[in-house]
DNA sequence: TCTTATTATTTGTATGTACAAACAATAAGA
DNA sequence: TCTTATTGTTTGTACATACAAATAATAAGA
């Protein structure tokens, strides 16, 4: 019955290979957000609310791929540190960043060149780049067909 | 200071289109998992398990390349399923199948063909394996250096 | 042999994320 | 206008996973 060796089967399991990939990510990239205070999707949230100056929950969501609730959890605790604010309009919230939180801005961008540089050395540029191509465009006809 | 459209950057970014495929594709492997009562990564472990038929904690981990408390907490579940046991031999722990455990195997296989053949239909043979080799490169490339 | 270091596992605790159900606000149809 | 459907958010709960500290077992060095 059991005849097939399963570490090789998991190198050719995209599944496998994608959830090993994130996590190394995960690793490096919480480290270069150290420093921020904010791990990265924090982070990302951050900056996406700093660059819209006003935008709802939503579209965060959106912007970031993440669940409504997630969305809603990760934004109770910016707001708790002081970063954004939110005011309610009708059934929609929208949120904005405080003085605090744009000033964080130039500190969220270098960290993320940092990820970058980061993976980009050991990768090589071009192989990044084709690969993070790949990766996107799997991942956007994986999402429609689901 | 804000001047980057962050939607763009995002899908320049390993880390955050590397996170997004990971979360498609949990989705997928769970819903083909479902049938058999187990998630993924339960599966996988028995799936080690089963094919060793005896093996311990610690191999388990850097074949999954899971960490050591993770492994505990799985193999937990695992047992009080009663799909595996486990016997203490010094100071290591091994982990052998039930004849429950061998049982599901069958249904384990299947599903696991089911994730792969579905992404292939949506992908496209060559271009899975391709995207797949590239990624488990990029995987130990990243774990090596880190 | 006694002490110290190394190794494998476990336990406590924390985090990111999801889903399902509840809620609240608006829009659409009767 | 009243009822019903839709939409955006929130709350409760659950899960996979990690890290750090504790524990237990063995090995190495004095």
């Amino acid at each position: 019955m059991v005849n097939k060796p399963t570490k090789q089967l998991l190198e050719r399991c995209l599944f496998f290979t994608v959830g090993k990939l994130n996590r190394i990510l995960i690793k490096i990239t919480d480290e270069e957000f150290r420093f921020t205070g904010l791990s990265p999707t924090y982070g990302f949230l951050l900056m996406a609310v700093n660059e819209k100056r006003e935008i709802s929950q939503k579209e965060l969501g959106e912007i970031l791929h993440l669940t409504p609730s997630t969305v809603t959890r990760f934004i109770e605790k910016l707001k708790g540190k002081g970063l954004v604010i939110s005011k309610q309009e009708g059934r929609t919230s929208l949120i904005a960043p405080t003085e605090k939180g744009l000033q964080l801005q130039k500190d969220l961008e270098s960290a993320w060149d940092n990820v970058h540089q980061r993976y980009t050395d050991i990768l090589g540029k071009q192989e990044a780049d084709q690969i993070i191509a790949l990766i996107h465009e799997a991942g956007e006809k994986l999402e429609e067909q689901t």
